[in-house]
DNA sequence: CGTGGTACGGTTA
DNA sequence: TAACCGTACCACG
């Protein structure tokens, strides 16, 4: 199954099968006719953090990629880490980290926009302002959970 | 095959 | 500051 969502100025196109395996997440600036998840659509509406039952296909990958985006995906929601704490996890370089993020199939679900650079944002396919509206979405989700429970719910 | 290029970071001069 | 290097993988010749 395969549809669009929108997501600021781009739209978010997701391919998945019937055991919730996500075979392909992707940026698009037209519409795709087709159904969404409802755990993205939620994701990125703000209204959860969780995408599960979702899985990407990454994380039956092996080597050194495998073990990448098994870490990644255990970064925290609003959360960040840098290439080079990951690279240390899994034993490698940071370099080697970077191109496992660009070659990253599901980007979201294997949140690499919680993956930055010692001394910036780092990069990201295909605009780096997704990785920054998705990171400040996280914030803002988690500023309105503090609120909440400050208020006792 | 070799080579060059990456969404990085550390080491040197 | 700038030039180089390691690391894993791929596209290209």
């Amino acid at each position: 199954m395969e549809g669009a969502i929108k997501f600021g100025l781009w739209y978010v196109y997701i391919r998945w099968d019937d055991l919730q395996v996500v075979s392909r997440i992707r940026f698009v600036k037209q519409a795709i006719d087709g159904p969404v998840p409802s755990p993205l659509s939620r994701f990125l509406a703000g209204k959860s953090m969780d995408l599960s039952p979702l899985v990407s296909v990454h994380m039956q990958d092996c080597g050194v990629y495998g073990d990448i985006y098994r870490q990644v995906v255990k970064i925290p929601y609003g959360e960040t880490k840098t290439y080079k704490e990951i690279a240390d996890l899994v034993g490698t370089g940071a370099r080697v980290v970077g191109l496992a993020m660009k070659r990253n199939l599901t980007p979201i679900l294997v949140p690499c926009h919680r993956v930055v650079a010692m001394n910036g944002l780092g990069g990201y396919t295909p605009d780096i302002s997704i990785k920054q509206e998705l990171l400040e979405l996280e914030a803002q989700v988690l500023k309105k959970m503090k609120h909440a429970n400050k208020n006792g719910i």
